[in-house]
DNA sequence: GCTGTTATACTAACATACCAGTTTAACCAA
DNA sequence: TTGGTTAAACTGGTATGTTAGTATAACAGC
């Protein structure tokens, strides 16, 4: 799987009280909503509840708020200068995507990161993945090809530009490209949020910039197997591709084993 | 909005105080928390929002309440006797599980079904099954056969007892206990959730009385491959077996426009 | 110093009041 | 009858007060 965006991101809390946000530019991809959180897309106007979650969700996400930390409905209403009503409404979205603990009568805190559910995240996306392989496989011609290279060829302009969060915005992309190729955007939603719950662990990760030639490869050697219609061959790539993440996540696990629960 | 509030809904709450609620026995299957709901086990205590949204939630499931439905947090605050803020919790819950639509200042209205949703869910579940039966294929044996087939003679015993919805939840359980037997337990809540989002328009099938002979057929060749360990007799069986929704979906669209949105 | 108790300072859940939009229907004019 | 205007009846979003339960620190007894 994809290499992270550290650095970047503890860079980004500083700017974050300024005017100029850069977050949330590197961190669209992230800042998109998710499966669940699409749904919010009825409400055309823009509630205060709205901007406190999705500040809180980057701030989880991009670790400025580190797991355990505490959070406080009427310490936050009082920072944004708002009432405790809107904080809570998001302090239930977010506990609902599982970024929060919220128990009543007691400090909700930042959940951490569980084995259990990174890997049930890892297996979702795996199984999606590999029914996108099949059938993109079924509809792949030249200009689908084509496409991906597009893809492909600037990811390789970002590594060589090291602009590393650059090239993990292409790479998230790149997958979502092949589903919308496949015909499988039914699947998009659902492997963003696998990404979002696999991702904010990356940012930990101190050696994915040795990986990102492999990824590039497997990207490559992905393309050649739609090219040819392959479907053993990509589903075999995707499992090594994804594959990838295990590592990371026992690295982080023996590095930060106080961020899981 | 379209449809009545009253009518079975009414006659529910009436059952709500009684001690015998046929609604939630019938329905006890579908009440089984999702994916993204089975976070709130954190949460120890019952809380009154827990239990306004829980009673909604199989109002809804089970089409007590219908879509197109209005409803508005004071009316449900007043129904059931407490203040708005709990309602108004349990309706953002809802609305994130994509069963309530929430407007600012207009009527929130129950969601009808969404052919994209429907296929989205499909999909999805499609995609987790077919990974689920090959690793199940890789930790099949006899005790896992003796399991399931114990599930399939219920099957068929609440068939000819010709009890339905025991049926269903016996079927509900089979592919949930094969997940469970192949190892891939990560997968059972989205699976769960998948479920949830195309049962509640199953319910308005006539004819699938006359399908469960085919279903039960399929569960016992998806062991007899199982047995075999013949990872491509097993996902092809899936395939077809998920492939039945299709044409329900079909028929309740044609039959009840009006619930699609 | 250590332990059990208690008082205090928190917490989120819940209730209530108000506000700003939306919907609806009554109404008047053509 | 029809089309446009307006006012009243709603809607959910927000603010604030109250309550019950929890954690913590001070403290009394040993």
């Amino acid at each position: 799987m994809s290499m992270p965006e550290l650095g970047i991101s503890v860079l980004m809390s500083q700017f974050r009280c300024n005017e100029v946000i850069p977050s949330k530019q590197h961190f669209l991809w992230l800042s998109t909503v998710g499966p669940m959180e699409n749904l919010k897309i009825d409400r055309e106007r823009r509630t205060t509840t709205d901007q406190v979650f999705e500040d809180l969700r980057d701030d989880i996400l991009s670790l400025a708020l580190l797991p355990g930390a505490k959070m406080s409905e009427a310490e936050v209403a009082a920072r944004f200068g708002i009432s405790r009503q809107p904080v809570r409404d998001a302090f239930n979205r977010l506990g609902h995507l599982g970024l929060l603990k919220i128990r009543p009568q007691r400090a909700t805190v930042v959940r951490g990161f569980s084995i259990e559910k990174i890997a049930e995240a890892r297996f979702i996306r795996l199984a999606l993945e590999l029914e996108v392989m099949k059938q993109a496989c079924n509809v792949w011609d030249q200009k689908c090809s084509d496409s991906a290279m597009r893809n492909l060829e600037e990811q390789k302009a970002a590594i060589d530009a090291e602009t590393l969060d650059r090239f993990h915005t292409l790479d998230f992309q790149f997958h979502l490209l092949i589903c919308e190729l496949g015909g499988c955007h039914h699947a998009i939603d659902t492997i963003m949020s696998c990404r979002q719950k696999t991702d904010r662990l990356c940012v930990l990760s101190f050696n994915r910039d040795k990986e990102v030639d492999s990824v590039i490869e497997e990207h490559h050697q992905l393309i050649a197997a739609l090219n040819e219609r392959d479907e053993a061959k990509a589903t075999d790539i995707i499992r090594t591709h994804l594959g990838r993440l295990d590592s990371v996540v026992a690295e982080i696990q023996s590095k930060h084993a106080e961020y899981f629960e």
